[in-house]
DNA sequence: GACAGATGAAGGA
DNA sequence: TCCTTCATCTGTC
């Protein structure tokens, strides 16, 4: 079966970023064009008309959400996420990472010991990699060890910028 | 089943 | 201190 996603755009300060929304809730977040991520795999459609009061009232939150951390503040109420077919694993790391508030960052070994995995730190960053959601899922505040920025999929530029925002000194 | 990866730690210069 | 090397674990193809 084949997933339907929608796509509404989020504009910003900073750009247009690009929501994807299933019906169980927010699938993905892209940054905006000029960094933009690869996009996932799967049938997207450009906003349908009238567009779901369900889906409408998600996009309003995640437009909130977006604005409030790109400012350097608590996301507040998020929508809901669509994980499905992720891994136990990844929602374990991402649903750690949701619970950072802005300024608190941690090292990938710290999430590990978090999940219960001191081990698998080389896997957390995998799990950040594959993030489909970033800034509302809070990646960019995980931090290598010795608080060196490691890496980001939307662009270390991005992550620099983020951090600064929330205060947090590399 | 093999390979790659957003790490971490240890050892050497 | 900085750099290099290697062990470890998980996800993806």
């Amino acid at each position: 079966m084949q997933r339907r996603l929608i796509e509404l755009p989020i504009a910003t300060t900073d750009g247009i970023f690009t929501a994807r929304y299933s019906e169980r809730g927010l699938a993905g977040l892209n940054f905006p064009k000029k960094t933009a991520a690869k996009r996932p795999a799967g049938q997207t459609e450009s906003a349908p008309e009238p567009l779901p009061a369900k889906i409408e009232g998600w996009h309003r939150r995640t437009t909130t959400a977006l604005t409030a951390v790109l400012a350097g503040r608590k996301a507040g109420k998020l929508p809901p996420l669509d994980w499905d077919g992720k891994t136990d694993f990844q929602k374990a790391v991402w649903g750690k990472m949701l619970k950072l508030a802005p300024g608190e960052t941690l090292s990938y070994g710290e999430i590990a010991r978090a999940i219960g995995r001191p081990q698998a730190v080389r896997a957390v960053g995998g799990a950040c990699g594959a993030n489909p959601i970033p800034v509302l899922v809070p990646c960019h505040r995980v931090l290598a060890a010795n608080k060196k920025i490691g890496g980001f999929s939307g662009g270390l530029d991005w992550k620099q910028t983020l951090l600064e925002r929330e205060g947090v000194k590399l």
